[in-house]
DNA sequence: GTGAAAGCGCTAACAG
DNA sequence: CTGTTAGCGCTTTCAC
């Protein structure tokens, strides 16, 4: 294989110091210009690029930015990286996704590799059912939390949801079409977005005089909202609101095979909810507008900050 | 700030060489018990992790995969990176993200920065009309083509499809259902997939011996898809086939949008395409398939060989 | 305007 | 079993 091409290879094809190769492909003022030249111009030829690695060990940060994601199917996950991805690219930094699945251990592991390459950032979304546990993976590591937030991890940014009135629009809108048997599926208590959401559910149905006794919750998931629906569709809910991005889609998928018989109202748009079924009313959050303050509180430095956007109820047919 | 943890500081710290601590932390035989459990202890006691710079400069290997999609919103490419991404770490490496947009310049950058990180390997899928362009910037990297190939880039690996069949089979199908007006929206010729797929349509409408009239190629986006099934709707046309991801979710929203009067077949397989409109037909690619082959290419270091998936048409409604 | 030395964290190759 | 040296690629500091 070919020799690495580095300022020593190109110094030594040039009969100069590598000092001088550095300083003309730095721009450093103090080298003749006819040098300059020659050493950049046989640097382009070789198709020199510096190492990153020797750079991270000079101490000059590595411009790498970790994403820790339950998964990227989700067209909310995969919208918020697509921002990021192409901000950070803008901005010359990297991304590195990693995927958690919601598995402690997981992102445990992957906050882990993330400190191995000194990566400069890391914006994630902590699973669930890790509250208290000191942060000791995150020594190190300037983290954003997004949508959700783990207690007692003050010292880290967050990006919030402030969702409670549009869920509370959500249900004055389903009563205002004549419904009073509201079911609610969403996360369990394990999740600081679930206790939020659930308590917005609950102090939305009082205000309207109704009982919010058809709730389902547990750990937020495709196959799990999906499921919940289904058994709610057998029962005496009339409408359906839901709680979560991935429960939305599945509790989606089990009313749509229902005959759309229930009023739905989702949680996260993605694209389709404006084709499927003439139109799904649904819980709008301002996807790029998150990612794009991910990527000001990383180049800024902010990295402490807690930011909350507001979510807004869409409705649709 | 605190001091990095290297193996010189815990060094210090018990009062061995850097030595002893790093043969201690990789498991090398020639260390007592007790030094090595102490110096394990201490290691995780202050949250070491060794240094990947340090490694990457030694010449070890980065363990760092680069993928470069148009982008991550289109299910197809996310299902890939989301299975990617999980095979990278289980297999213990990372998984940098860059997005094209389709872009020369951008793809032309997000290679240099993976020269610079030394990615072990990177996956890509193409941008269109780069096809002789000496592969300068491929120099060194070990890359695996995906689902386009480059014109005379025959150095690198390539997964590709094979979805003539599928097309062909899709003509079939709307030919049984009465149509002779099939229209077709593709890539143009830009690319290696879109002179495929439109010679797989000619071919069958040739076959059927049904004038192929009704064909609008271009750079392949959303927009396009859109723009074009919005044109043919006011037509002669009364089935359409896409010929591409993008394509085909600009194409339906058209399609759907028009209340369905036109017969439809896709092209991949998104999860909504299952739920709408009573189920879309499409061409389904095997997109699992298609990554855990990149991930053994790469793993295997076999990023030279091509490999064909088939496509697959299924009918839905 | 140019060069030589040192050091970032780590391990292979030699001493002991 | 443990320690010392050298070198990966780069820039900062100090000579000349």
């Amino acid at each position: 294989m070919p020799e690495r091409v580095t300022i020593k290879s190109i110094a030594r094809d040039l009969g100069v110091s590598h000092m001088t190769v550095s300083r003309a492909l730095s721009g450093h003022p103090n080298v003749l210009k006819e040098t300059r030249d020659a050493v950049r111009k046989r640097a382009a030829e070789l198709g020199y690029v510096k190492s990153a690695a020797a750079m991270a060990m000079r101490g000059d940060g590595t411009g790498i930015v970790g994403l820790l994601l339950p998964n990227i199917i989700n067209e909310f996950y995969a919208r918020f990286a697509n921002t990021l991805a192409t901000a950070c690219d803008g901005a010359g930094m990297q991304l590195i996704i990693h995927l958690t699945n919601d598995d402690p251990a997981t992102e445990e592991a992957a906050l882990d590799r993330l400190r191995e390459v000194q990566a400069s950032s890391v914006v994630m979304v902590p699973v669930p059912g890790r509250d208290g546990r000191p942060t000791a993976q995150v020594a190190g590591l300037r983290t954003v939390q997004l949508i959700r937030q783990r207690a007692f991890d003050d010292a880290t940014g967050a990006i919030l949801l402030d969702d409670g009135p549009a869920l509370r629009a959500a249900i004055a809108h389903l009563v205002g079409r004549g419904h009073s048997r509201i079911a609610y599926i969403g996360a369990d208590a394990a999740l600081s977005s679930g206790r939020s959401r659930l308590s917005a559910f609950e102090k939305g149905m009082a205000t309207a005089g109704l009982p919010a006794d058809l709730v389902r919750t547990g750990a937020p998931s495709f196959d799990m909202g999906r499921a919940c629906a289904q058994d709610l569709l057998t029962g005496e809910a009339t409408a359906l609101l839901c709680g979560g991005f991935e429960i939305s889609n599945g509790a989606l998928s089990a009313c749509l095979e229902d005959g759309g018989r229930i009023d739905f109202v989702g949680y996260g748009d993605p694209s389709f909810y404006a084709w499927v079924d003439g139109g799904v009313t649904t819980v709008q959050v301002p996807v790029e507008a998150l990612a794009h303050h991910a990527v000001q509180m990383i180049v800024e430095g902010r990295t402490t900050e807690t930011a909350t956007f507001a979510a807004e109820l869409v409705l649709r047919r």
